[in-house]
DNA sequence: CTACGAGTTAGAGCCGACTCTAGATCAAGC
DNA sequence: GCTTGATCTAGAGTCGGCTCTAACTCGTAG
């Protein structure tokens, strides 16, 4: 267990963040990493408790669809430190409204999901075996 | 415009429903369309108004990450038409079960986004040009 | 000493979902 | 008749995001 001077093994830190070790070093090259990842002897990563809290925002930020790509940029503002703090700032709000946008547009199809289950089990309901119908669902024209 | 007869053609469905010709044509291939589109003369294409609203279905249940294999499944059953809608019903429900969960692990994201923001905003806001960290966010460790 | 498991790199491969191309056909307007 | 633009088919190409392979190096246990 390589515990050894404080800094956790790729293969800790796939456990704790749910990513396998191929998309780590995958990341890493990618240059999604805030940070560059420390070293042990060997040339083994190890990585901080600082590292891992990025990683888990990464895993957060591509839970709610945003590219590759944008995640570099905002790790590219991070590592520069200075000036395009605005930017950043730029980025995560239009990343915040996307996301609100896409909860709204998904509750949106939730409920008229929901709905083609009503009108499919009370069709089912009445009459099982009944009327069927090949052609596309029940729709709620009514 | 090739009204000619009940009927849409394939340019003016895919400016319907969003999707261009060429997906309309794919989706076909791959059998998500729950009938066969009817052909004019020429062999072209002429969606009836019920392709086009199971066409509608198909974007709601992509855009809720549903995978063609997924519709293409759906798409059968209806087809079939008989037997088998408990099986219908139980896709859709697993799949509205997975859209509640998204919409859920996508409203605490969100929660975390809005939150790494306030925290840039501030930072930003006392000391402009002021305290840069090259390491990860400002951790909400408070 | 050696075997083993976990790590390293560079690069190839895969998968889902489109997206586009080529070459042919058709329908309508001049 | 000729041109233009939409359509047709079959099949190839693209893109994002992993995922895997090969060949090698470590470090520790037995």
């Amino acid at each position: 267990m390589p515990e050894t001077n404080r800094g956790l093994s790729i293969g800790q830190v796939a456990e704790l963040t749910g990513l396998s070790v191929h998309t780590l070093r995958f990341y890493e090259r990618e240059g999604v990493l805030a940070a560059p990842v420390r070293r042990g002897p060997g040339g083994r990563r190890l990585y901080s408790k600082s590292d891992v809290e990025w990683i888990h925002l990464c895993v957060n930020l591509r839970a709610t669809g945003m590219p590759l790509p944008a995640i570099r940029q905002y790790a590219e503002f991070i590592r520069q430190g200075t000036g395009d703090e605005e930017q950043l700032l730029a980025l995560l709000r239009q990343h915040r409204d996307q996301v609100a946008t896409q909860i709204e547009q998904l509750t949106e199809s939730l409920g008229l999901i929901t709905r083609k289950i009503g009108a499919y089990a009370e069709q089912l309901a009445r009459g099982a075996g009944g009327p069927v119908r090949c052609t596309p669902p029940p729709a709620e024209r009514r």
